[in-house]
DNA sequence: CTAATTTTCTATCATCCGATAGAAATCTGT
DNA sequence: ACAGATTTCTATCGGATGATAGAAAATTAG
């Protein structure tokens, strides 16, 4: 409780135009999210992160209330741009799952549906950086930033436990369901977290074309055949 | 370059009797291990850890020669104790790998007898902290520390990757036992990782007795299924 | 053009951090 | 008991960090 406790709100802003300074944000949060993902929360300094993005350090607070905000507000940018890339397909899986009639072979196929996307993202993401932003973000368990995570780790957890509980013929809430739940979707996060080792094991330079699809099919084969036998 | 690059070395100590001084340097090593776990490397202050310790702040330099000494002196101490209780059961596994007539059965047995002692070590870790501690530190980038970390990690994983060849029948090098074995091996790690999220979807309060068991067979069950479906 | 508002900048604060100096206290072997 | 080595302590340094004050510049509306 010695810290400034001044619980700061964020300014006020984007009332009238004035749409000049949209773009310093901008660029504030897209060094912030590069140095966050590159040194971790504590190592990126706000003065490097205003630095790199050739803005002045006041800015910083201008914008984002502070560090803390900042970083709230990039996980926040980087989570809304994951939603409305992967959302669309989960969406279309949920609707098919209202079917009850549905097999084994399409369940499978559904899921794949919601797994493939997820893993091809994390193992490419487009921005270098992004994946890994939410790699050290969840290690470093920042303040609040646990429900930002959810928001797309949660859904998908409880899209995946659906439809391996229908698989498996068991409620979503027994233990062998929730824990494979958790394991098929911590095996794709383990493409970000791993890949170094990974690409050192397979003495690969990166995931690029053929590779990519090489992973994906080993670890979807393991998958499925996770949820076959017995 | 703007640090102090005076790459201190470590003290010279022990060559004489002086035991007074050795519990000094176990409490500060204890609640280092216990602060880095809670807290990550940055906010683990230096002070911190010595009034947790019970001892005044330059004790800390005087025998871990700083911050990142006393650091890596915790992940040496973690990965001597690890070393020592599963080391005997690998070496063993290691030994009967030697057998070149080992049948499928026989081989998944092999991997159950290293995958179990790990796996129970991580969801059970008598201090609370110590896996908790490789987890940050893993995500952290410490410098150097990989190297040491990979004295467990890496020897399990080669261990790991001998097995799920053989159990293929195919070259260790490939991609398809490359990259089963990494998941295998961060399967493991996850119920560290993954620890609250696996609690909070099962509404268990921790992986005891009857609980601990339920979760090696789930594991296990999906991890030899994976090696069976052709 | 002018007044009100928003944005940016320079300079500075208060604090915390890791590390060190150097004296004081403690321990060990003889 | 004594000399020499080791261990511990108080006080302090130099530096980096996040944040702020307040003037200056830029932008917009009337």
């Amino acid at each position: 409780m010695t810290r400034t406790a001044k619980t700061r709100r964020r300014r006020r802003r984007a009332d009238g135009g004035y749409a000049r300074g949209e773009q310093t944000r901008r660029r504030l949060l897209e060094a912030a999210i590069e140095l966050f993902a590159e040194l971790g929360y504590e190592r990126a300094s706000t003065r490097a992160i205003a630095t790199h993005a050739g803005v002045s350090l006041p800015a910083l607070q201008y914008y984002f209330g502070g560090k803390e905000g900042l970083h709230r507000a990039c996980a926040e940018y980087i989570t809304e741009d994951v939603r409305t890339r992967l959302g669309p397909a989960t969406d279309r899986v949920r609707q098919a799952l209202s079917r009850r009639d549905l097999g084994r072979a399409e369940l499978l196929e559904l899921l794949r549906a919601v797994v493939e996307p997820f893993l091809e993202g994390l193992a490419t993401e487009r921005p270098e950086s992004w994946a890994l932003f939410f790699a050290r973000a969840q290690g470093e368990h920042s303040a609040g930033f646990d429900t930002i995570f959810q928001q797309i780790g949660g859904r998908l957890l409880a899209l995946v436990t659906e439809i391996i509980g229908r698989i498996l013929g068991r409620p979503p809430s027994g233990p062998e369901v929730a824990i494979r739940a958790v394991i098929v979707v911590g095996q794709l996060t383990l493409v970000r977290r791993a890949r170094p080792i990974i690409l050192r094991a397979l003495g690969w330079p990166n995931f690029a074309g053929e590779r990519l699809q090489t992973l994906k099919e080993v670890i979807w084969d393991g998958i499925a055949s996770s949820l076959s036998g017995h």
